[in-house]
DNA sequence: GGTTGTGAATACATTCACAGCA
DNA sequence: TGCTGTGAATGTATTCACAACC
């Protein structure tokens, strides 16, 4: 059975074009668990750039995120050959290089739906912009809230969601709203050519399979966690 | 190489003690992922129980979370035989016996660290104490924030923390302090016998095997989003 | 010497397929 | 008949181990 979505979290091996910075044209799978550690590696690259550091072997790059040598040089490894042997990994170089296959060397236009505490949170969230995400819109249906602004947005009602996506060039949605709309909600951004999906809301979504869907639940991950700590308390 | 912590989000099987619920004392192996799975499932069968729906066959559940009927049977079956063949699952039975196995049967006690605009946001987030996770305890450094009241808790000291954690018995920490103090806040929780860290800074973050740590990371989730959507914009 | 990149080997997760039961 | 629970089979991911190279 082919599963268009993953059980929020989690999800296997996915056909996806080569990069093209290859000469070989022929499409490669790249494991959907590696594209998520992707960009681990990209925070921490930037992390030592930062710190001056130029040179990184992968198992110093292991030692620092806990991880095996040989499967950050296998992940690397589907990519291109960006390592050079006794020597390491070109920091810049190496970021560069996962920027572009990440698709983040470019800035993003998003739009945020729910302005409620969570979603004036997330608006007001400093980690955004500086990776080149930028809320360029956002929608409620509270009449109290329209035209309020909000930094240098303005909010929106709701039914002006397709007007502006498209106006906008917008391909990211950020679902702020309560359960009870969230499905709604990206029922039309989906309709509104919307690519890429944040949801907020503690629902199982539902978008097709052309749309990527990440979920953010911070109370999943806190009942995952107690399991392991039965023990303690 | 055995490697004590997950790459901020995903690790693989490990052992834990068998239900006690069960006969049988020995220990089995239960996959993480299948244990991440568990809080989805006790989520929709919640929303299930809501509408007055009683029963539920591992193909219905498989078709409301878009995974195979086969997958929800195999996990479920980790723990014990909760189902009735030509039948399904009775909800309330099953929501109970998963809530027991995850420990969420019980409250928690959480403590915030930082109060920031993050930090504020997730003290007023209205979705962790309906679970059972309480937050009754906030640290903060700014000293214009000391003694200020939010709901029921007023704001401490971070030198307050050794103290508090163990007078209050708290198990969890929740970390929403900036990148540079997060290691070292990490590092306290653990030393004062905290056994669960919920971590929202933008880090790599390390703690000893023997504390479960769970990231919220935004900015992760849009930049492995954008790897799909390059076609798109 | 040190380190990468990668096929082969191993470990793990998912799905199949069917016995067994209501 | 309809559905669970589960070994076996398949499909994925990680790790090993070493040739190739600096």
């Amino acid at each position: 059975m082919l599963y268009n979505q993953p059980a929020l979290l989690f999800l296997t091996t996915i056909k996806c074009p080569r990069m093209q910075n290859n000469n070989n044209p022929t499409p490669i799978e790249v494991p959907e668990v590696v594209v998520q550690r992707l960009p681990i590696y990209v925070r921490v690259l930037s992390q030592l750039l930062d710190s001056k550091v130029e040179v990184i072997s992968s198992h110093q790059l292991g030692e620092l995120l806990q991880m095996t040598p040989a499967q950050i040089r296998k992940d690397l490894s589907y990519f291109g050959r960006f390592g050079k042997q006794g020597h390491g990994y070109n920091i810049q170089f190496l970021l560069d290089e996962l920027r572009q296959i990440l698709g983040i060397d470019r800035a993003w236009k998003a739009c945020l739906v729910g302005l409620g505490r969570l979603g004036r949170a997330i608006i007001n969230y400093p980690g955004f912009s500086p990776e080149g995400f930028e809320i360029v819109a956002a929608f409620d249906n509270d009449v109290g809230q329209y035209n309020s602004r909000l930094g240098t947005i303005t909010v929106q009602s709701m039914e002006e969601i397709a007007r502006t996506v498209k106006a906008k060039d917008i391909s990211i949605g950020i679902v702020a709203v309560p359960s009870n709309q969230a499905q709604s909600v990206i029922d039309t951004l989906v309709e509104n050519g919307i690519s890429g999906i944040l949801n907020y809301a503690p629902i199982a979504p539902f978008a097709p399979a052309n749309v990527v869907m990440r979920n953010i639940d911070p109370v999943l991950s806190l009942q995952s966690m107690t399991f392991y700590m039965k023990g303690a308390q």
